[in-house]
DNA sequence: GAGCCTCGAGTTCC
DNA sequence: CTCGAGGCTC
């Protein structure tokens, strides 16, 4: 059990008894903490949490020095769980593929990449087929020839340093000959199905914990703090493509597989290369026959165009590139019985309808949650209205089949009617939020109900500041979204502006923003169980008594942050520098972190490009309120804003409370200026470019990914904002209007010519 | 107006 | 990771 936060007494108010009692709790507390971070790979309280813990039984033990206990935690050897891996920078992005699950998605792969090259339907184009291998991705980064860093995928971006770990890999090689002088290879990390087992065998002898599947073990093998242990566990390795290079390995993907096994990388000998959809998919039968013999997991055949030269200019989409798709496996199912149908209020209002099951092992992994998409997905329509599950609605007692989609989410794939409870009644869904009590309402043509309480919702509220604090917004170390959820249960920050003022708060003694009666008030019909039940948490009480939460939550709101059970001076100094450290924050960061509706990382970069400076932004919203006149053109004229988006954002950011709201926390902030895209040199940055007629050298999409990634803008139609206008044979009246207007006209070679240069 | 292609939002489990 | 929908292209 996770031990609870008593509210802390003082180490200096203790008496002989409590101490002892004390000194024997927080053993327990450690100790538990240690094992789940060494045992389960996965620590239960976070660093500063446990720093804490160690730091008060040593300032109790220094008090009381014969109380120390036997078992004592500041005895223990061993590495504290402080440090976990680096993190490494990969100098190339490693992405994640697209899948697709049925033939038609394949025959539609191949004819999007034709379209995409302007080839002809019956025009040779050859791919590989291999088995996409269950394991981990790994990327190794073999400098004149030797190993010197194995990272993992992580986010694509960013991934952990292993490399101590890979080096007790026996099939990867840490030498190569012959390769070229920069080489990252990519590839994957299993675990064969009989050294899993053996695995399992040895860890149950040793009283430990058995892994659910082939693949936790590979990871939790490799996340090993300790490499002696790495090294005793079976872990293998497929080479099956590449990073930073300094030289080519070969023309073709084929060629440079056969480049890396000839290296020394075990690559996989089910490779193959097809000539088109049809081989491709007789292939991906021939695999799925052999699945059950190979000795390994496996989840699907992974098909990649050959030609190397061909896979450049597809090159990538966002996350995933264009010249390969993963074709999976069917999923496996299980069936289970819905115990009940919950309501989550996420950051825009939305009420979403989450499944409890009757928990059951699917595909390896214990399923206890599923979702259920919207109000319609459990009443047996898709959004369209027509039937799904054979119209079959989905109630509380049924007996559901579940499977994880793409092998992660859990989904519901259909009802046994025949097994539905007698009396079990159709559901019901709420048509008010069950946080706040708003009326919940829908859209027409909205699939999702969604609560209108807006700030006052405290789901919403909180969701909200979750959004602020995340990764792509402010990113404030130490303030996760399980700090950010009791900071704001405990009163202490009720919108984002609030997180800069905290720390004058904390030294003046008084952090609430609100009084407790006030949040007493909320908690008053008995249906508010569960909002008791959580401030009650956050205070750290067992149960639920007014006066109690009353007193609780004032005293906390007085007693420094430094000495409440959780927090230490460290870890509260690194908070609040954390904090001072985002006062000066990037203008999309900015805009992102506002949490508008339809207003995501893409948009919010594209709204700071546009902008700029933060003020040009305001005023343009405010420019823009009546939606009309040349500021709302302006917004709209915008490559990727449209309507919808621009009224979200528009009213969201002129609406009174909302607008109040925004200033507040500018005002505690310096928002920095947008940054252009890297693009030194390039003699098209800025610039707004239209393509028009017929291209004969590259595709339309081809020439756009082109011209935005030197920092030009691509727009549709020509406009007095046109820089460049880029004709080809048959350009009409675009070029009429360029012309008109006096923009300059070239054509495609001198663009070439042009870019060519950067 | 239809058909992509992306992005945004919501979600699960480790 | 997926679904829904916004936005762009043809």
């Amino acid at each position: 059990m996770a031990p609870k936060d008593p509210e802390a007494t003082p180490v200096e108010a203790l008496s002989r008894d409590e101490a002892a009692t004390e000194l024997q709790r927080l053993a327990q507390a450690i100790a538990w903490a240690d094992a789940a971070y060494h045992r389960d790979d996965a620590p239960e309280i976070s660093d500063a949490d446990y720093d804490a813990l160690k730091r008060r039984n040593a300032r109790i033990e220094a008090r009381f020095p014969d109380l120390k206990r036997p078992d004592s935690p500041s005895e223990r050897v061993g590495a504290p769980p402080t440090e976990g891996f680096a993190k490494v920078v990969h100098s190339v992005r490693m992405l994640s593929l697209a899948n697709a699950f049925d033939d038609e998605e394949i025959t539609e792969f191949d004819a999007r990449i034709r379209r995409y090259l302007g080839l002809a339907a019956d025009a040779p184009l050859a791919y590989t087929a291999e088995p996409k291998i269950d394991g981990l991705s790994l990327s190794l980064r073999y400098e004149a020839g030797g190993l010197v860093q194995a990272a993992t995928r992580g986010d694509g971006t960013e991934g952990e340093d292993v490399t101590r770990n890979v080096r007790t890999i026996g099939e990867i090689p840490e030498r190569l000959e012959g390769g070229p002088d920069l080489l990252e290879v990519r590839g994957e990390v299993y675990m064969a199905h009989a050294d899993f087992e053996a695995l399992n065998a040895r860890q149950e002898a040793a009283g430990q914990k058995r892994f659910a599947n082939p693949r936790n073990a590979a990871a939790g093998s490799l996340r090993q703090l300790d490499p002696s242990v790495t090294a005793g566990r079976p872990l293998r390795f497929f080479a099956y493509g590449w990073g930073a290079l300094s030289a080519p390995l070969a023309e073709t993907q084929m060629g440079a597989i056969e480049r890396l096994s000839a290296l020394g990388f075990p690559t996989n000998p089910l490779t193959a290369l097809c000539d088109g959809p049809g081989e491709m998919l007789a292939r991906y039968r021939e695999v799925e026959r052999r699945r059950a013999a190979l000795g390994y997991d496996i989840d699907g055949v992974v098909y990649k165009v050959n030609d190397l030269a061909l896979q450049e200019r597809l090159g990538f989409r966002s996350t995933t590139p264009r010249w390969a798709i993963a074709h999976k496996f069917p999923a496996e199912l299980a069936w289970t019985q819905l115990e009940a149908i919950d309501i989550q209020v996420g950051r825009t209002g939305a009420l979403s309808p989450v499944a409890r099951l009757v928990p059951v092992t699917v595909g390896g992994v214990v399923v206890s949650n599923a979702t259920l998409h919207n109000e319609d997905y459990i009443a047996g329509r898709d959004s369209q209205g027509n039937p799904i599950r054979d119209g079959k609605d989905i109630r509380v007692g049924d007996w559901v089949q579940v499977y994880r989609a793409g092998d992660v989410i859990p989904k519901l794939a259909d009802v046994d009617l025949s097994r539905r409870p007698e009396g079990a009644t159709a559901y019901v869904f709420p048509t008010s939020c069950p946080e706040c009590g708003s009326d919940a309402i829908r859209e027409e043509g909205d699939s999702v109900r969604r609560c209108t309480g807006g700030l006052i919702c405290p789901a919403q509220a909180i969701e909200k500041l979750k959004h602020f604090v995340s990764r792509a917004a402010f990113d404030i170390e130490g303030l996760g979204a399980k700090q950010v959820e009791q900071f704001y249960l405990l009163g202490w920050i009720r919108e984002p502006a609030d997180i800069f003022t905290l720390a004058a708060r904390d030294a003046a003694g008084e952090k609430a923003l609100v009084a407790p009666q006030e949040v007493l008030a909320g908690l008053h019909d008995e249906e508010r169980g569960e909002a008791r039940e959580r401030l009650a948490d956050a205070l750290g009480l067992e149960g639920f008594d007014r006066e109690e939460v009353a007193r609780t939550f004032e005293r906390r709101s007085r007693t420094p942050l430094s000495e409440q059970l959780g927090w230490g001076e460290k870890s509260v100094r690194n908070l609040f520098d954390a904090i001072e450290e985002r006062r000066e924050i990037p203008i999309e960061r900015m805009i992102f972190a506002l949490g508008i509706r339809h207003v995501g990382e893409t948009a919010a970069q594209l709204l700071a490009r546009h902008y700029g400076r933060w003020e040009a932004f305001l005023a343009a919203m405010d420019a823009a309120t009546d939606q009309a006149g040349p500021a709302w053109d302006d917004l709209l004229s915008i490559d990727g804003v449209g309507a919808v988006l621009a009224r979200s954002l528009v009213t969201s950011v002129t609406q009174d409370a909302e607008r109040a709201s925004i200033d507040r926390l500018a005002g505690e902030l310096t928002v920095l200026e947008a940054e252009q895209p890297d693009t030194e040199g390039s003699p098209v940055a800025g610039k707004t470019v239209v393509f028009t007629g017929k291209l004969e050298k590259m595709t339309r999409a081809e020439a756009k990914a082109r011209a935005e990634s030197l920092g030009a803008r691509v727009s549709g139609s020509v406009s007095a904002k046109t820089d460049l206008l880029v004709a080809g044979p048959g350009a009409g009246s675009k070029a009429k209007k360029a012309t008109e207007l006096g923009v300059e006209i070239i054509d495609e070679d001198d663009w070439l010519k042009l870019i060519g240069a950067a």
